[in-house]
DNA sequence: TTTAACTTTCAAATATTACTGAAAGTTTAT
DNA sequence: ATAAACTTTCAGTAATATTTGAAAGTTAAA
């Protein structure tokens, strides 16, 4: 296989990925360009290369920038943007574990704590099967988010950082 | 709060975070509502507690089985088939984990190993750049393939198994 | 073997989500 | 102040994913 074919395919398989855990196509597609690109691109590069639009392709960078997985350059005398993606998968992998439990698992714990509060009849069963399912999903959630919250500062703890470290 | 209400947030939050993670909708909801079933339930009466189609629910529920979230239940002397759900936090967790690696990991795994043997030109910075994030996430991602591997094997494994204690 | 209860299938309809492109907005150089 | 270079917006369009429902298929009792 040669180097342009592997880069369709490396870019077509993160775009795919992408979208079957919620994130966007077109943006695991633009970040996976980046990813590959020992250069800083402007907006009209990715649109050409990933035949896109000027819209989908401004859209889509102020979200990865806005996910902190890509971030602007300015080159010296250009009026032109330039954007290039942090190559380090460690810290891909902690930002969208930052970014996802921010958006979507803290909001649903706030929502299983209101549903933990709910009172009923003890002996009714679906009052005691709908609590004990509330309860236990919650606890499981507060502990993944305990644990997020340690890994996203693993560096600074002995015992995750030294589990971490096998990662990288 | 009352339970019918707190019922229906509750399917509707497990609905929401499993569109925001590549889960179909309605998938998630059937999941919900059986959870905080104390009876096992006809597709009958699941269809009319949702409101969906005879063809949506058969579909769903077909596939929370492929799953391993969902279980038949034959009664006897009845044609009916019932549904039930696995109600164990950590089974489920660990269900889904091992169905998504199945199903998204392993195949961008193979992908990247193919990927990873592109030859090339090593003094092309395009090249070197491809390469190197190329094997940098296919070395993460391996890592979490066998750490997940460890993780569902937990409980035989006296390390990760006092891990996860912290999480029942 | 017939019938009725029940389950499954799938083409068409609908709903959801993503994308386009032209126009409006902004910034910087002259 | 003007113009050129560039970025952003958003209404309309297109693509994708999900759902419906009626027909076909299956199964078990009589």
């Amino acid at each position: 296989m040669e180097l342009p074919e592997a880069k369709e395919k490396f870019i077509e398989a993160w775009g795919k990925l992408g979208s079957e855990w919620g994130i966007n196509r077109t943006m695991a597609q633009v970040h996976a360009l980046l990813l590959i690109s020992p250069e800083a691109l402007t907006t009209e590069e990715i649109m050409i290369t990933l035949s896109i639009s000027r819209g989908n392709a401004n859209m889509t960078l102020r979200e990865l920038i806005g996910w902190g997985l890509v971030q602007k350059q300015h080159k010296a005398g250009e009026r032109k943007e330039y954007f290039f993606a942090d190559k380090d998968t460690w810290n891909i992998a902690r930002q969208v574990a930052k970014e996802r439990r921010k958006r979507e698992l803290d909001p649903v714990i706030k929502i299983l704590d209101e549903l933990s509060k709910v009172e009923g009849d003890t002996t009714d069963p679906e009052f005691m099967t709908f609590t004990k399912s509330v309860k236990d999903i919650n606890k499981l959630a507060k502990n993944v988010d305990k644990t997020l919250d340690t890994m996203l500062k693993a560096e600074e703890n002995w015992f995750w950082g030294s589990i971490f470290k096998i990662f990288k």
